[in-house]
DNA sequence: CTCTACGTAGTCCGTCAATT
DNA sequence: AATTGACGGACTACGTAGAG
């Protein structure tokens, strides 16, 4: 708020032209507070692919979507220059999407804050597609409640074996991962009779998989 | 056209650790 | 000691995609 206010920060890319000592002068603003951003700053330079789309907050344009466009398209390029015929091509994409994105990109502001980015130094990173095996490839999990671990861990080891990771639960889950205090999803979960496994379970599931935690 | 599944987005809450 | 805010999670309303 205060960098807004004191305009020093009109546009993203600004963000990266900060320095520490204004930083640490602010109200409520210590050098350890500065040295952090910072540090979170130059770490957000190097965004993986889909994080980059995602973050661009493209109308209709969430965590999922985006990592399916960048894992259909590979480069920010080619997104660039996608029609909206091929951007309809991507998985759970249809017209609405395509046409969001596709409007989204043709803005020249929108152009030009990407483009000032890229001046700051941000560089994005491929999406690192592991040809592992994907023993639970097609199948649909569902998380739920309080686990050992932070959810978005839980997500990637699962996405690493090839399962996809809904939100809701429905008659297609395949699994839903329950932890500690699962409310509204583990009853429903059971009363679609679909597969509850608990933490425990999880990690020895992954474990045979050879999945190291 | 209707139904189902799911994603998006907003809000709200509790916990916890770190800083000021 | 008090304040903050980061983080994880739940729930809900609404919209889109896609199948029948």
């Amino acid at each position: 708020v205060q960098l807004v206010e004191k305009n020093l920060v009109r546009a993203v890319a600004d963000l990266y032209r900060l320095e520490r000592e204004l930083l640490a002068g602010l109200e409520r603003m210590g050098e350890k507070s500065a040295d952090k951003l910072l540090a979170q700053l130059e770490r957000s330079k190097t965004p993986p692919l889909d994080r980059l789309l995602y973050a661009l907050g493209i109308r209709e344009v969430g965590e999922v979507t985006a990592t399916a466009l960048a894992r259909h398209f590979g480069s920010l390029d080619r997104i660039l220059a996608a029609g909206e015929e091929e951007l309809v091509e991507v998985p759970d994409v249809g017209p609405v999407v395509a046409s969001h994105v596709h409007a989204f990109f043709r803005e020249p502001h929108n152009r030009d804050v990407l483009e000032q980015l890229e001046q700051a130094g941000l560089r994005w990173r491929p999406l690192e597609t592991h040809g592992r095996e994907q023993p639970l490839a097609g199948q649909t999990w569902v998380l739920t409640g309080a686990l050992g671990m932070p959810r978005a861990r839980a997500k990637t080891l699962l996405e690493a074996l090839g399962a996809k990771v809904a939100g809701s639960v429905s008659a297609k889950t395949s699994v839903v991962l329950a932890g500690a205090e699962a409310g509204a999803k583990l009853r429903k979960a059971e009363s679609l009779g679909v597969r509850v496994i608990d933490e425990e379970g999880f990690r020895a599931l992954l474990e045979s998989y050879g999945t190291v935690l």
